[in-house]
RNA sequence: GGUCCGGUAGCUCAGCUGGAUAGAGCAGCUGCCUUCUAAGCAGCAGGUCAUGUGUUCGAAUCACAUCCGGAUCACCA
């Protein structure tokens, strides 16, 4: 049982035995630092079935947790709120169950899997800042996830293959010149996206002439030369013309060999991967089970649809006219195919919410089609990276290109240390690897401080902090702590947990409370798919240790006790860091 | 036009299952390194919580309306 669980109890006898009702849950909150005490009981609510004014109220529970509760030292009434503080020994208890376990706020296995799809990169260009974050989030979740019981296995669905990724082949056909990674010294998935943009350049230029010779716009974006070839590519390709695929696949191979490297860079990995050119064919069977089940029907030109007026949706088409599957009609088949191979008892999809719609209708389908693996699926919808410009594209190359970022970052990290030259013992191997845990530890924390469902803002001109409320802060509050841990195994100090007339400092208190918070934290980031929470988690819990640092001295404390225990309290705290930052995917230096 | 999401300090964001004087970081200004890492700590300054009405003992938080921004409503993916 936590103590917060304790209290509450005890909180809910006081009033069974002096107002004789059974409160409901009863709901504590931190209390405001200018207040004294930790938790706090709002006694408003009370006041109309016991018939008492909240300061009363506040009096007469708090007296009776004097008398009754085993964990409660003291309290302060301020109106309808009561303040409570906690026994040292309460704290000390509490902080002895923490450290006696390495595992602490991670949950048991709970037999439960989840599957958990992101990433899901198209083959026809680099990837970029909105992607990070979208890797990010799905890695993240899935470490979250993990430490809250469930098996996890995670997914990245890989979309190569469709017009777009035509176009970049007519480019590259038409003006490559047989050019390769090898030959350019260009990363292989630059080089398909910079044929991407060109093809988009010819294509503009094309539309244009045709809207001079008279044309209007619409008409010739259909008919440009280029894309009327794109298209022509595209038929070559599901009928397996043996160039079109050597191309294709030559291609493909380029743009895995970067995104391998880039993956290796953020280190994000995935345990099953699915193409779109093997599972773009699936999900007809399903039409087929659809149309007999009576849940989709079929028009006069022979298209197939679903009306999901009734969810509050629109009709919605199935597969087209000439047999063809559209977007859904994949999805269908491939999450069909995900339960097949997986039989998992979620599904989570990291995907932006410009596809919120998508989603309702997938699930509102596969619920149609009696699939009750369909309760267990949920979009992780997020906001999109903008540009203090607005909108990433591709296209226009207004993106900010994820490999160039991370170098800058890791550039960054790299002056930064060197300008405070606190590692020039390190060697050159060492000095790497600490610049790109901090390069990582700084990007991987700005894209995942902020709530998933909201956009954020990236301004390029300003480059991302390595100070204040950052990766790198919390890194370094971990750094130092370490320092610390050093010191002690060297002076041979052993961390102890101090006996019963030990008197807190006020600080140490603070760090307790904190390190309190984690299994709670944990388990709110799972159940909202936040990982958010962890961050905010991490940066109060590094500020709060930072301050404990300021204020005490661990070493030359006259009382050895205290400095036992303040050794004690840096051990769980940096062990707190090292996990939370390990659910955000960001490593811990020993030293920076 | 329908639906969905958002609007909190100069900037980037917390807080939103209703509770105390709305919090951080950055930027600005003051202090603190002969003591465990100053990528730090302490402090100052900075707010009509988009607007209005309602519900409530109590509203940034809930409801309704309005304004602003974004997304989406494809036989694109």
């Amino acid at each position: 049982m936590t103590i917060e669980e304790i209290l509450k109890g005890d909180i809910k006898k006081a009033i069974q035995k002096h107002f004789e009702i059974d409160a409901e849950e009863i709901i504590l909150q931190p209390t405001k630092k200018e207040f004294e005490g930790f938790y706090t009981f709002v006694t408003f609510t009370l006041t109309k079935t016991t018939r008492k004014a909240p300061a009363e109220l506040g009096q007469i529970i708090g007296n009776e947790l004097i008398e009754n509760s085993s964990v409660v030292d003291s309290f302060n009434v301020v109106q309808g709120f009561l303040n409570i503080s906690l026994k040292d020994q309460t704290w000390l208890n509490l902080f002895g169950q923490m450290s006696s376990h390495p595992d602490y706020g991670a949950s048991p296995s709970n037999g439960q899997s989840v599957m958990v799809e992101f990433s899901s990169p198209n083959t026809n260009k680099p990837l970029h800042l909105g992607h990070l974050r979208n890797n990010f989030l799905g890695d993240s979740l899935s470490k979250i996830l993990k430490a809250s019981g469930y098996d996890i296995i995670k997914t990245c669905l890989v979309n190569d293959r469709g017009i777009h990724i035509c176009k970049s082949m007519l480019a590259y056909r038409e003006l490559g010149n047989g050019e390769t990674p090898e030959s350019s010294g260009i990363k292989g998935d630059h080089l398909a996206g910079k044929y991407y943009v060109k093809f988009d350049q010819e294509y503009k230029k094309q539309i244009k002439e045709l809207v001079e010779q008279g044309m209007k716009e619409e008409e010739a974006a259909k008919k440009a030369p280029w894309i009327l070839e794109a298209q022509k590519l595209l038929l070559l390709w599901e009928q397996g013309d043996a160039d079109t695929m050597a191309l294709w696949q030559k291609m493909n191979s380029w743009v895995y060999q970067g995104f391998g490297e880039t993956y290796k860079k953020i280190d994000v990995s995935f345990d099953k991967t699915y193409y779109e050119s093997d599972t773009y064919l699936l999900g007809k069977d399903i039409i087929e089970e659809g149309l007999q089940k009576g849940v989709f029907y079929r028009k006069e030109d022979n298209s197939v649809w679903i009306s999901l007026v009734e969810e509050g949706l629109d009709e919605k088409l199935v597969l087209r006219g000439d047999g063809t599957s559209v977007y859904i009609t994949q999805d269908l088949g491939t999450t069909e195919l995900k339960n097949k191979d997986f039989h998992n008892d979620r599904y989570l999809w990291v995907v932006g919410n410009e596809q919120d719609y998508h989603f309702k209708v997938l699930f509102a389908i596969l619920k149609r089609l009696g699939r009750t693996y369909s309760e267990g699926c949920y979009h992780i919808s997020y906001g999109m990276v903008d540009l203090p410009s607005g909108k990433m594209k591709s296209r226009e190359g207004t993106v900010v290109d994820a490999d160039d970022l991370i170098a800058e970052m890791i550039q960054t990290a790299a002056d930064r240390t060197q300008e405070l030259g606190k590692i020039d013992d390190f060697d050159s191997a060492e000095a790497k690897q600490l610049y790109n845990q901090l390069a990582m530890g700084a990007l991987k924390y700005f894209l995942l401080k902020v709530d998933p469902k909201k956009r954020m803002l990236f301004n390029p001109l300003e480059s991302i902090d390595f100070q204040g409320h950052t990766g790198p802060f919390i890194q370094y509050t971990y750094a130092r702590i370490r320092s610390i841990i050093r010191k002690a195994e060297q002076a041979e100090i052993a961390a102890v947990i101090p006996g019963d007339a030990y008197k807190l400092h006020p600080a140490e208190r603070e760090l307790i409370f904190s390190l309190s918070l984690y299994p709670s934290k944990v388990s709110a980031a799972a159940s909202e798919f936040a990982p958010s929470l962890i961050s905010q988690y991490a940066f109060e819990l590094a500020k709060v240790y930072n301050q404990f640092y300021a204020e005490v001295s661990i070493f030359s404390d006259p009382n050895p006790e205290a400095t036992r225990f303040r050794v004690a309290l840096s051990k769980v705290v940096s062990e707190t860091i090292r996990k939370a930052l390990g659910l955000m995917g960001i490593e811990v230096p020993e030293r920076m």
